[in-house]
DNA sequence: TTTTGAGTTGTTCGA
DNA sequence: GTCGAACAACTCAAA
């Protein structure tokens, strides 16, 4: 994997995909032993993945922007470029008479066939083209179980891959990147020309507050998180209300920081946290693992049920419904304080994800494709492994899935983790001034407490659009339906 | 090949 | 209010 020698002189292409930062980047380090570097991003209009939803698209505006100053003052400015990246490499080779092109390995199925075809065709014009690690903390199709299939059980999966997870050290940033020779021919499009920001109506204010992309924002994130927040974590971290969480998803999704960065950080962080703390915050990013290890052997995730028994399930196509449920106006509290998070801040606390995921796909009985794409294009941290694994199993037809009578209530589950209404509160400015005894289930509330409250149900906070144990009922029966179908 | 133990995150009901 | 059992077997992974 090491390169060991470098011409004078010579030229090496860095391709940045999914890996927008300078540090713990292998392909980028490679680059920086040759005489010159040229950094491009590709804007691909014809990829064979799923394009980007729009809270990630504006997410790579700002990171491809902290990612460019990065790059020019280490010497090397980003080359931002759209179209094809199996025509746009071979002319940026070409054009500068590179003799090698690097990137760090993407793991989608869907990108991976004409990545491996682009390289061997470098590779077939006497280039030196290489692939590198660091995304993920191991290579996905690698590990087998004894009987040499994947591994469809958590618990087993990360007992085989937790031993080997500090085995590989996180690179520092090249000190500094040696520019082309000569001015290029091609040159480099404005990324304000991209359109990836919103306008009429631009939706990012609140996501402009609640994060700062970037790999430096990537990187106080994680201090602040090591100093401030591991302590407690395991109890913490499923309380909404609290800022308890990492926080790192987006920027793992966009490859702002590494996972090896992350275990590394905790290796040497100076922490009062228990060894439960640090633990169960390791088992999280080994659930990131988990779910790219599925998804690489099983390509069809995001959109064919893992366990093919769920195809004969009766979902039940209902517009207003979904459209209640992705505006929040469920008439649930902690779910619609979850949808509403969702769209302010482009991300929504685990617990609450669960808990919104299975009333869609229980209580609505609605697809969890459906669910799978609404986050896809809403969450900042939208990965395509994360969320396929996640919602499928929440939905009982993924890996090591929830049994389907865990069906989780609204109502409970917000007085268990949302007990004084905190998260409610800050979520749902109508239901602001309710008090917690009502706080979860506002229909409960007498005339009087309402009044009080500025709640008019059905007017300014809507009636619950489904009744809890009839919709419990309804989903069982479901269930009992494709069990004896099997 | 067979056996054995185990499996992220719950809810409800009845004693 | 608290507690244990039922919910449904089934599949996975390792011995």
């Amino acid at each position: 994997m090491e390169r060991t020698t470098t011409s004078d002189g010579d030229t090496a292409i860095v391709w940045f995909r999914n890996d927008l930062r300078v540090s713990d980047n292998a392909a980028l380090m490679a680059a920086s032993r040759h005489g010159a570097v040229l950094p491009v991003f590709i804007r691909e209009t014809n990829s064979p993945a799923r394009p980007l939803g729009a809270a990630r698209t504006w997410w790579l505006h700002h990171s491809l922007e902290r990612l460019a100053e990065k790059l020019e003052s280490l010497g090397a400015p980003l080359l931002l470029l759209s179209g094809d990246p199996a025509r746009i490499i071979p002319d940026l080779v070409q054009a500068t008479g590179a003799a090698a092109v690097y990137w760090n390995r993407r793991y989608d199925p869907r990108h991976q066939a004409a990545d491996a075809a682009l390289k061997a065709q470098l590779q077939a014009d006497g280039l030196s083209a290489e692939s590198f690690a660091g995304q993920l903390l191991h290579e996905p199709m690698r590990l087998k179980t004894g009987g040499g299939t994947y591994y469809k059980v958590y618990s087993p999966f990360w007992r085989a891959m937790e031993p080997d997870i500090e085995k590989r050290p996180p690179l520092p940033a090249p000190d500094a990147l040696p520019p082309l020779p000569a001015k290029l021919d091609i040159a480099s499009e404005a990324l304000a020309g991209w359109g990836l920001l919103p306008v009429a109506p631009d939706w990012s204010g609140g996501m402009n507050e609640a994060w700062t992309p970037g790999e430096d924002g990537a990187r106080a994130r994680l201090v602040d998180f090591l100093e401030n927040r591991m302590q407690g974590y395991a109890e913490r971290r499923d309380i909404p209300g609290v800022d308890a969480t990492s926080g790192l998803s987006p920027h793992l999704a966009s490859g702002e920081i590494t996972p090896a960065q992350i275990i590394e950080a905790m290796r040497v962080a100076d922490t009062d946290a228990s060894s439960s703390d640090l633990s169960k915050f390791r088992k999280e990013v080994g659930w990131r693992e988990f779910s790219w290890h599925l998804l690489a052997n099983d390509p069809g995730l995001p959109d064919r049920n893992h366990n093919s028994r769920f195809d004969a399930f009766p979902w039940i196509r209902n517009e207003t419904a979904l459209q209640a449920w992705q505006k929040g106006l469920t008439g649930y509290p902690i779910v619609d304080a979850g949808m509403r998070e969702l769209w302010r801040t482009g991300w929504m606390h685990n617990r609450v994800r669960m808990v919104v995921a299975s009333f869609l796909t229980k209580h609505l009985m609605i697809d969890w494709r459906e669910g799978e794409a609404w986050f896809w294009d809403t969450l900042v941290d939208a990965d395509p492994a994360s969320n396929a694994a996640s919602w499928q199993w929440v939905a009982g037809s993924g890996a090591d899935a929830a049994p389907y009578f865990r069906i989780f209530n609204p109502v409970l589950q917000g007085e268990k983790f949302d007990p004084d209404g905190a998260y409610v509160r800050a979520n749902l400015p109508e239901l602001g001034k309710m008090p917690s005894r009502f706080i979860h289930r506002p229909w409960e509330a007498p005339d009087s407490v309402l009044l009080a409250a500025g709640v008019r149900l059905g007017k300014n906070y809507p009636e619950p659009i489904i009744d809890h144990q009839a919709a419990r009922q309804r989903a069982l029966a479901a269930y009992q339906q494709i069990k004896d179908a099997a």
